[in-house]
DNA sequence: CGGGCACTTGATAGTAATCAAGTCCGGTGG
DNA sequence: CCACCGGACTTGATTACTATCAAGTGCCCG
């Protein structure tokens, strides 16, 4: 029988999943093993629907890998993009006590690994670990202000202020350095970004036309933007 | 010496006003009164600044009497409200570790109580009642449901939406019950919904106008309007 | 009765939504 | 390897909405 130097059972794969999120890493390995015993994992594939407006989740659900958009439909029709999460964020925090109907969609948006934990166990867990609750707090607080300024930007009015503010998220999220600027990878089709700041295809267009026009940005196909200036999308 | 049947030391009041706040509602009395001990009063008349943006806040407050806004700056000067607050909120409770400058503006619109918790103080007592975290998690999820609500309507585009909102948001908090429909008194004039919803001070004068005409709503003076049809606002 | 402030109303101009072609690109099949 | 197809993106023209500027009105308070 060899020895693995690595523990590939079960418990301890969620341990690691456990122990990459934010909100658990104040534990010690042997609270962390007791978390890992209450998650169970699942996988869904790109565009598959993890959460459907209207439905009452029963589980808080943390991302291990992969990234999801979450998102509303407006009256019209269009989708309102609302978060972008990634490794290591959670959802369902909301209804903790009650069951509530989520108010919003979450989808996939490629091949993602999450980490679910019943809201029974959770609040248990809650109340033995207080800190996490702290962290918790403290997270939905970032969240709160990424909203808020949200919010100030959308009534700003100026589409171009949205944009700019996008761009730098992006940059901050998924740039990397270049010798010329920083070069983006962009989560979204010009319809999502169109979808997350609140406007229409086309104007998403333009305005990064007008932005490369400018030399701030220079577009390398569809998909990835190369941030020339980035103190100009600061104002 | 008379016995009083309503005590009335500090210490005693300071426990009424913790009572009435809804994230210690699940504290028993002798709880309530350990925490009425950390509480310290201040008293704010009319439009003075309770927390300006930029300072560093070192305590979570809780409003025991009267109303607040909070509001940030948009780089055209026009202020951004973000929150009306009164009796039993708390606000603060971000960088509840970190000390960050705080990113928004609290200014009391009437004369107003408020409680202090010092922070550190508050964290031992998250520490040692978790019950308290879990119902400012919860707080905080109704409160982003508010604000995701708001971007959706803002990124809806039509002012009217928003317009519908924020008087349906009004009715629920401040209106009445009348022989005709709901009775509101406004806590803001024309200029203050306008920057609730981002929009200029006209636009609010005029929609108000066209609702009137189609005989939704019926202003009485600047400071009341009277709702005919609810379901109208809510399409 | 008069002054000031909040609100209303009107006219104009600017911005972005919408409708409508057209272009570019990746993938597929011959 | 090339031609074709479809989806995503860009560009253009028109329309609709609302910000802005500018009077004008009404109301509260001294």
């Amino acid at each position: 029988m060899k020895e693995k130097s690595v523990c590939n059972c079960g418990s301890c794969q969620n341990q690691l999943c456990a122990r990459r999120v934010p909100i658990f890493s104040g534990l010690d390995p042997a609270e962390l093993s007791r978390m890992a015993a209450l998650i169970t994992k699942k996988r869904y594939e790109k565009n598959e629907l993890i959460i459907m407006e209207g439905s009452i989740p029963e589980s808080l659900i943390i991302i291990e890998k992969g990234q999801v958009k979450v998102f509303r439909y407006t009256h019209e029709g269009k989708e309102q993009i609302l978060y972008i999460f990634s490794e290591g964020d959670f959802f369902g925090e909301k209804n903790l006590l009650k069951r509530h109907e989520a108010t919003y969609n979450v989808e996939a948006m490629e091949a993602t690994h999450i980490c679910m934990i019943n809201k029974k166990d959770f609040q248990k867990l809650l109340i033995e670990y207080p800190e996490i609750g702290i962290k918790i707090i403290e997270e939905l607080g970032s969240r709160m202000d990424k909203l808020e300024s949200s919010i100030q930007s959308m009534g700003t009015k100026s589409i171009e202020s949205r944009i700019n503010g996008i761009l730098l998220d992006f940059a901050a999220k998924y740039g990397r350095k270049h010798t010329k600027g920083v070069l983006v990878e962009l989560p979204l089709s010009r319809e999502g970004i169109a979808n997350y700041i609140g406007t229409a295809r086309e104007t998403v267009s333009r305005k990064l036309g007008v932005l490369q026009d400018e030399g701030v940005i220079e577009m390398i196909g569809n998909k990835k933007i190369l941030i020339l200036n980035m103190r100009a999308l600061e104002e």
